[in-house]
RNA sequence: GCCGGGAUGGCGGAACUGGUAGACGCGCCGGAUUCAAAAUCCGGUUCUGGAAACAGAGUGCGAGUUCGAUUCUCGCUCCCGGCACCA
C-alpha cells in the first residue's frame, strides 16, 4: 500500500513524541561528556526571518549530530528582548514596549516550535525581565565599587527639534530621520566600563582561540589596535605649557612641519575665544557625525589656530592647526604632522600649502619625489641631523631614549579600543542602577534594593525617554544619607544584556545569585553559531564580560565561546535581510506550504554557512521534491527487520554498498568536521539516484537496500528530522529515531583495487586509463605513451619528462 | 577612509592538501505517461565549431611562480559586512 508524503501530519507526530519524552530537556550528569550548542538568541523583532532559520537549522543540525555521537547536549534558546524597534512600535502603533515584545515573543516561540528545533524549552531566557536585568543592575554596582565603571562626558548625536538623542542608524545624510533636522554633536555625562583594562589579555588569548575564524580574531585584533610608540611633549611657544603627543614612528621627528589638534581640544577652545573664524569653524565641526566612518570619509579640513610649538630638538617654529580628522578620543586628541611620510597628513599639507620634508630614504637609497606622494615604508633616516644613517627600528630606541633620560617623554603602549560606554537615553532597557544626590552624588543602589524595575505601563510622546516624565520612577531617597534623591533615567546598551546570557542558560531559575554551580558544568559553549556581523562588538564584548565574572569570582571560565562558526548573512536584492531595510522574506508561508523539513533542508543545501546566501524563492520545490522521493523510495521497498550483512553479494550490489559507506564517511566529514551541509545533502541525494537505479533481484538486493536507505535517514536525521523519524519506523524500526546512533562506515567496503589515472599532456587532460592499484611506474608510463590519445598529442614532439603521483595523475611534458 | 570577506554555466553552488573545472539542486530543452493538465519518470544541458568522434576557449580584470593554478604571489575592479547608540 501506498502513502503520500504529508508533513503537517508526520512533522506533528514528531514533535509531540519528543515533547512527551522531554527528549531535549537536559539536567547536569557527569557521567555523560556534555556539549553546549548555541547560537546567538535573537531580538523578538515580530517574526523570524531567513536568516534565523538559517542560523538556528545550522546549529540544530549540529546539536542533533553531537547528541547521536552519545554527547549529553543543551541546546536553549530565549529572547534579547530590549531595543530600539519595541520604542518605535510604541510610537507608530501606541502600544507598550513591553506588550509589544511579548506579544512578539509569543508568536515567534511557536513558529519556532513549527521548526522542530531540539531546544530546552524549560531554560528560556527572556531578558527584558526583572529577574534577569536585575543581575546585571548588582554586577553594575560591583563594578562601581572595584572602580570599573565611572563617568564622563561624551558626545551623542543630538536632534534639536525632536528633543532627543539619535542613534547612528537614525541619523540619514546627518539630518534625524523623523524631524529631517540637522543633527548636532553634543556633551552629556554618560557611564563607561573599562574594557581598555582588559585590553592586553583579551588581546594576547585570542591567540589560543583555536576554535575560531582566523578572519574574525584578525578583527578583535585590529579593533583593538595594540600600537607601540612614544608619547612626548612640545613646548608651546611663549607659554609655560605644552602640547603632548603620541606617534608610532619617532623615527619621523625631524620631518615634523605642522601640528594638528582635535576640536574638542583645550588649545582650539581656547582659541575660538580670540577668534571668530575659528569659533565658526568649531561650530562647523559640531555638525559632524559622530560615527568614524563619516569622521573618516569627509572632506578634511582645518584652520591654524596662530599657535606655534617648539621643536624639542631642532627648536624650529611649529604651526598648530585644528583639523577635523583628529579623534580626541585616541591618543592625546592631538598629532604632530609629518606630511611626508604619512598619507593623511601628506594630504592635508597638500591642500592648505604646508611644507613637505623627507627625513626616510628606501633602505636601497633609490630617490623618491616626496612632492609626488608620502614614503610610508620604514627606511634609512636622512636630514636628520645627528640620526642620519640609522634605519627606522634603530631611530625609534634612540629618539625614545632621548626624551626617556631628558624626563619629556616615555615608550607607551596605546589601543585603539576605548573604554564601553554603555548608557543609552532610551526607555526599553535595564534602568543604570544608581541614584543621584546633593550631597553624596553618584550611588549605586544596594543589593537590598534591587531590581530597579522598569516601569511597563508608559506613554510614549517620541521625544526622549519617558521615564524622564515619571516622578515615580525617578524620585527616590539617597541610599547612603536618606535625602531626596534622582534615580539615572538612562538604561544600558543592549548589549549588556547580550554579555553574559548564555551563562545564564546553565542557571536559569537561580534566584540568590546570578549564576550557580551549574555554569561550571556547562561553561564554556562547545559551539557558537551566529552572524558574522557580529564578529566584533557582542563577541568582544561577551569575551569581556566573562572576564568580570570570572574575577568577580562567579566563573572559573576565562573564554566563552570554545568554537564560533559565524555564518554569512542573507541577502535579498543585494543587501542584508532586516527588518530595518524592509526586504525580508517571511519563512511562515513555505513552512504552511511544503513543512519544516523543506525549510531546513532547502536552507542548509542552498549553501555553505559562512557564505553569504542571496535569496531566491526558486530550489525549495527542490528540496521538497527531494524529500518525496525519498518517502517513495522507502515506502515501495519492503523492510528486513535483520541486516545480514555477511551475505554474498554479486557486484552491483557490492558497488551500492560502496557507494552507502563512501557516502557515510563524506557526511560524517562534512558535518562534523567541515560543517558544510550543502555538500553532505548533495552526497545524500546521489546516494539516492543511486538506489533508485539498482535493479534488485533477490533477498542480498533487499538487504543492500535497506542498509543504503536506513543510512540515508541517519545521516539525514539531524537536517530533516521529522520525515526521518516516520521513516525509522516504516523501515521497521520498533525504538524511535531520536535514540539512534550516527551510523558507522565499515573501512572493508571501501577497499578498491583498480584505480583511473588522469592523463594528461602538458596539463590538458587527455586520456584516463584504469590500471591495477600497485602497477608499476614503468608499466604505466609504457601504457601512456602506447595511448592513441596521447600519441595524437605528442605527435613527433620529444618527450621531456613524464611526473606521476601515485594512484592520480600522469603528466606527459613535451 | 580603515579592518574583514566574496566574485566559478542561465541561477544557488562543487572541486577539502597545487592535479579530471562545473558534483548536487534549480531553471531550460526533448521524450514517456495522460483525453488534457498537474504530478511523476527517462534523457540532454559551460561556451564556440561539429551529426559525431573530437578540437578550441573558459573560474571578476592584468601580470607572475609551476610540468600543471578556481587554489599560491603581486597589482587592480566591483560587491558585501563591521566601524563603537541597529541588533
Amino acid at each position: 500500500m501506498t502513502t503520500t508524503y504529508n508533513p503537517e501530519k508526520i512533522e506533528k507526530i514528531a514533535q509531540n513524541y519528543w515533547d512527551d519524552q522531554q527528549c531535549f530537556v537536559v539536567k547536569e550528569d557527569s557521567e555523560k561528556e556534555k556539549f553546549y550548542c548555541l547560537t546567538m538568541f535573537p531580538y523578538p523583532s515580530g517574526q523570524l526571518h531567513m536568516g534565523h532559520v538559517r542560523v538556528f537549522t545550522i546549529s540544530d543540525v549540529i546539536a542533533r549530530y553531537q547528541r547521536m555521537l552519545g554527547k549529553h547536549v543543551l541546546q536553549p534558546m530565549g529572547w534579547d528582548a530590549f531595543g530600539m524597534p519595541a520604542e518605535n512600535a510604541a510610537i507608530k502603533r501606541k502600544i507598550a514596549p513591553a506588550e509589544w515584545t511579548y506579544k512578539n515573543i509569543d508568536y515567534m516561540r511557536e513558529q519556532l516550535k513549527r521548526l522542530g528545533y531540539a531546544y530546552d524549552w524549560n531554560r528560556e531566557v527572556t531578558t527584558c525581565k526583572p529577574e534577569y536585568y536585575k543581575w546585571e543592575q548588582w554586577l553594575f554596582t560591583r563594578l562601581f565599587e572595584k572602580g570599573l565603571v565611572y563617568r564622563k562626558n561624551s558626545i551623542v548625536n543630538w536632534d534639536p527639534v525632536d528633543q532627543t538623542v539619535l542613534a547612528n542608524e537614525q541619523v540619514i545624510d546627518g539630518r534625524g530621520w523623523r524631524s529631517d533636522a540637522l543633527v548636532e554633536r553634543r556633551e552629556i555625562p554618560q557611564w563607561f566600563m573599562k574594557i581598555t583594562a582588559y585590553a592586553e589579555e583579551l588581546l594576547e588569548s585570542l591567540d589560543e582561540l583555536d576554535g575560531w575564524p582566523e578572519s574574525v580574531k584578525t578583527m578583535q585584533r585590529n579593533w583593538i589596535g595594540k600600537s607601540e610608540g612614544i608619547e612626548f611633549a612640545f613646548p608651546l611657544e611663549f607659554k609655560n605649557s605644552s602640547l603632548t603627543v603620541f606617534t608610532t614612528r619617532p623615527d619621523t621627528l625631524m620631518g615634523v612641519t605642522y601640528m594638528a589638534v582635535a576640536a574638542e581640544h583645550p588649545l582650539a577652545l581656547k582659541a575660538a575665544k580670540q577668534d571668530t573664524k575659528i569659533a565658526d569653524f568649531l561650530e562647523e565641526c559640531k555638525n559632524n557625525q559622530t560615527a568614524e566612518a563619516m569622521m573618516e570619509t569627509m572632506e578634511k579640513k582645518g584652520l591654524p589656530l596662530n599657535l606655534f610649538a617648539v621643536h624639542p630638538i631642532t627648536q624650529e617654529k611649529i604651526p598648530i592647526w585644528v583639523a577635523n580628522f583628529v579623534l580626541m578620543t585616541y591618543g592625546s586628541g592631538a598629532v604632530m604632522a609629518v606630511p611626508g611620510h604619512d598619507q593623511r597628513d601628506w594630504d592635508f599639507a597638500k591642500h592648505y600649502g604646508l611644507d613637505i620634508k623627507q627625513v626616510i630614504e628606501p633602505k636601497d637609497g633609490a630617490v623618491i619625489d616626496i612632492d609626488k606622494a608620502p614614503y610610508l615604508e620604514y627606511g634609512t633616516l636622512i636630514n636628520s641631523l645627528d640620526y642620519d644613517g640609522l634605519s627606522s627600528l634603530d631611530a625609534f630606541e634612540v629618539i625614545a631614549n632621548y626624551f626617556e633620560t631628558k624626563k619629556q617623554g616615555q615608550k607607551v603602549v596605546n589601543y585603539r579600543l576605548r573604554d564601553w560606554g554603555v548608557s543609552r537615553q532610551r526607555y526599553w532597557g535595564t534602568p543604570i542602577p544608581i541614584v543621584y544626590c546633593e550631597d553624596c552624588e553618584a550611588v549605586p543602589v544596594p543589593v537590598d534594593q534591587l531590581p530597579v524595575i522598569l516601569p511597563e505601563k508608559v506613554q510614549f510622546s517620541g521625544t526622549g525617554s519617558p521615564l524622564k516624565d515619571m516622578p515615580d520612577f525617578y524620585n527616590t531617597k539617597c541610599p547612603e544619607c536618606g535625602k531626596n534623591a534622582k534615580r539615572e533615567t538612562d538604561t544600558f546598551d543592549t548589549f549588556f544584556e547580550s554579555s553574559w546570557y548564555f551563562s545564564r542558560y546553565a542557571s536559569f531559575d537561580a534566584s540568590e545569585s546570578m549564576l550557580d554551580k551549574r555554569e561550571s558544568y556547562w561553561m564554556p559553549v562547545n559551539q557558537y553559531t551566529g552572524g558574522i556581523e557580529h564578529a566584533i562588538l557582542h563577541l568582544l564584548y561577551s569575551r569581556f564580560f566573562q572576564r568580570l565574572l570570572r574575577d568577580e569570582g562567579i566563573s572559573d571560565v576565562s573564554e566563552p565561546f570554545t568554537n564560533l562558526l559565524t555564518q554569512g548573512m542573507v541577502m535579498k536584492d543585494g543587501a542584508k535581510m532586516s527588518k530595518a531595510k524592509g526586504n525580508t522574506v517571511d519563512p511562515q508561508g513555505l513552512i504552511e506550504k511544503f513543512g519544516a523539513d523543506t525549510v531546513r533542508l532547502f536552507m542548509m543545501s542552498a549553501a555553505p554557512p559562512e557564505l553569504a546566501l542571496e535569496w531566491s524563492d526558486d530550489g525549495v520545490q527542490g528540496a521538497h521534491r527531494f524529500l518525496r522521493r525519498l518517502w517513495t523510495a522507502v515506502d515501495n521497498h519492503d523492510s528486513v527487520l535483520e541486516l545480514d550483512l555477511s551475505l554474498d553479494f554479486n557486484e552491483k550490489q557490492k558497488a551500492l554498498r560502496y557507494k552507502t559507506h563512501k557516502t557515510i564517511r563524506k557526511v560524517t566529514d562534512d558535518i562534523g568536521r567541515r560543517y558544510k551541509f550543502n555538500t553532505a545533502i548533495a552526497a545524500v541525494m546521489e546516494l539516492l539516484n543511486a538506489i533508485n537505479k539498482f535493479k534488485n533481484e533477490n533477498q542480498e538486493g533487499k538487504v543492500v537496500i535497506q542498509e543504503a536507505l536506513e543510512s540515508i535517514v541517519l545521516l539525514l536525521s539531524p537536517i530533516t528530522p521529522h520525515i526521518c523519524h516516520a521513516l525509522w519506523g516504516e523501515l521497521g524500526h520498533k525504538e524511535a529515531l531520536i535514540y539512534s546512533s550516527w551510523p558507522k562506515m565499515d573501512e572493508s567496503v571501501l577497499v578498491k583495487n583498480e584505480v583511473e589515472l588522469i592523463i594528461q599532456v602538458n596539463g590538458k587532460l587527455r586520456s584516463r586509463i584504469t590500471v591495477d592499484i600497485d602497477t608499476p611506474q614503468e608499466t604505466i608510463e609504457a601504457m601512456v605513451v602506447a595511448d592513441k590519445n596521447v600519441l595524437r598529442h605528442v605527435e613527433e614532439k620529444l618527450i621531456k619528462k613524464m611526473i606521476y603521483i601515485k594512484g592520480k595523475l600522469v603528466n606527459v611534458v613535451v
